[in-house]
DNA sequence: TTGGACTCTCCCATCGTGGGAGGGTCCACC
DNA sequence: GGTGGACCCTCCCACGATGGGAGAGTCCAA
């Protein structure tokens, strides 16, 4: 029992806290003052109140939701840092999020949305020794490698000879499970365990270079289907990339991806 | 005129974006569609539109506001890399921000919340002479240095010893416009010009020390106005920070801060 | 006793998106 | 020429955290 109680502007104040803020803590149980008359519906906050009152603005200040902070706050410390090192592995996730989107608008901001040249042209047909696996679109780029670490061990030991560059096949959509292939382009083989042949059809395609890092595809997809979809052409999956330079030749900034959207013929 | 009309569900799947997106774009005239059916109130896009989609959809993947977007599809190209840059400028903003509440998090996750001692003691009177300034909470770290050099040069010409070391008065609250000073404790000097010498009154005091890196000052700052709240005192600006380790004498996680708030003797 | 500072409850707005209800429209197939 | 099913419409509500404001009631010191 040390000190009277407060009303909620000075306990606000104290606080760092608006009192617009304390009410709707209030609401939703998160804080609630100690005392509240029955007549008046006045709230009165106690000074020991002030320790949580300041963990929560500390807490907000890191933008955890109010739902996380309402757990830590009641959880045992163990479980409270648990709780925080999630939070944090959520924070990082936006961290590396927001700067791969700050590279893209620097990129958007000096070359200007065009920037990206697009040719409709025609590609032959094709046939490549492939090994698919599907994943999230966030995880690409651990599956793609995955993909390529099962496909040329295996081609090594058959002794089948193939034409560089890699290849890719995405659907059109980028889906929570989406099917995605690496293949090298080859004339030999026919029967391999743990290998699958496909023929990609030749015919008219929509195609563009896309120099840098992965992380910028979206951009370059950006200007492809726009292009495609503009002269009123319907796409058609699998869309391919041709790893021209890849991350093992050059870093980042330098790699170049052939990117290839196949477009339907007829007019269905 | 290529291709017919596309009805906005088919529209909505080739430029990846929802059919409520696309609604609430009309709706808000970032994105109308070329023809609205006057009987049915059916939506109709062209193909042409997907270029103007498909880049709402990239800009909105970096977290655009949609404002922002409508500015940009009708800007100018220059003017628009101007706005695509000061975009860039807030997210850069956001990140470092991020980055340091994740270190807090960190901090927070592995010395759990309370991690901080907080001694009540008393405080003996001390001289100091300080240079003020007025300035918002985000520019203390570089107000604080423009004080230091307009402080030492002065005593330095005016053969004014001091004792480290430095310190450092705040108000209570951070607000918008807040006077800080920097000050070295001496008991020379009395008219210097530009120059300026406080009295700090001795008496009692909650103290803490907080090793670590200014960004994270909140947490201890949070741990002594806990103390000080809980046993219902009041804390009594202005709050005194000494620079026992500077960021001159050791890198960031080993600088010493000794934060002192001075508690009001009456009870009034 | 009165005035001014404080507090109360409600409602609305933000921002971008999604869900759902209830009802109309389109088109291909039988 | 029906009919079923996929599609579309509008309208309302929800999220999360906060702020603004109206209109009314309360507290306390002069």
């Amino acid at each position: 029992m040390q000190g009277e109680l407060l009303t909620i502007g000075r306990f606000a104040r104290l606080c760092r806290l608006s009192v617009k803020q304390l009410r709707h803590y209030d609401e939703t149980g998160l804080l609630a003052p100690v005392h509240v008359d029955a007549g008046s519906g006045y709230r009165y906050y106690a000074p020991e109140q002030a320790r949580d009152a300041l963990t929560i603005a500390l807490l907000r200040e890191m933008d955890l939701p109010l739902a996380v902070i309402a757990q830590a706050l009641a959880a045992e410390p163990e479980s409270r840092a648990e709780l925080l090192r999630a939070e944090r592995d959520r924070l990082a996730e936006r961290i590396s999020r927001d700067q791969a989107r700050m590279k893209m608008l620097e990129r958007l901001a000096e070359g200007g949305l065009p920037g990206y040249e697009v040719t409709m042209g025609k590609e032959p047909e094709r046939r490549l020794a492939v090994a698919r696996a599907v994943c999230a679109p966030a995880e690409i780029g651990e599956t793609f490698e995955e993909c390529v670490s099962r496909l040329l061990p295996v081609l090594g030991r058959a002794g089948i000879a193939w034409e560089p560059p890699l290849w890719a096949l995405y659907p059109l959509d980028l889906e929570e499970r989406m099917e995605i292939a690496v293949g090298a382009q080859t004339s030999q083989g026919e029967e391999v365990p743990g290998l699958e042949f496909v023929v990609l059809p030749g015919g008219p395609v929509a195609e563009t270079v896309h120099i840098g890092s992965y992380a910028q595809l979206p951009l370059a997809y950006n200007a492809l289907f726009a292009a495609v979809h503009e002269r009123g052409l319907r796409p058609q999956a699998p869309v391919r990339e041709a790893y021209l330079v890849g991350p093992a030749e050059a870093p980042q900034e330098e790699l170049m991806t052939r990117l290839i959207i196949p477009i339907q013929e007829s007019k269905a």
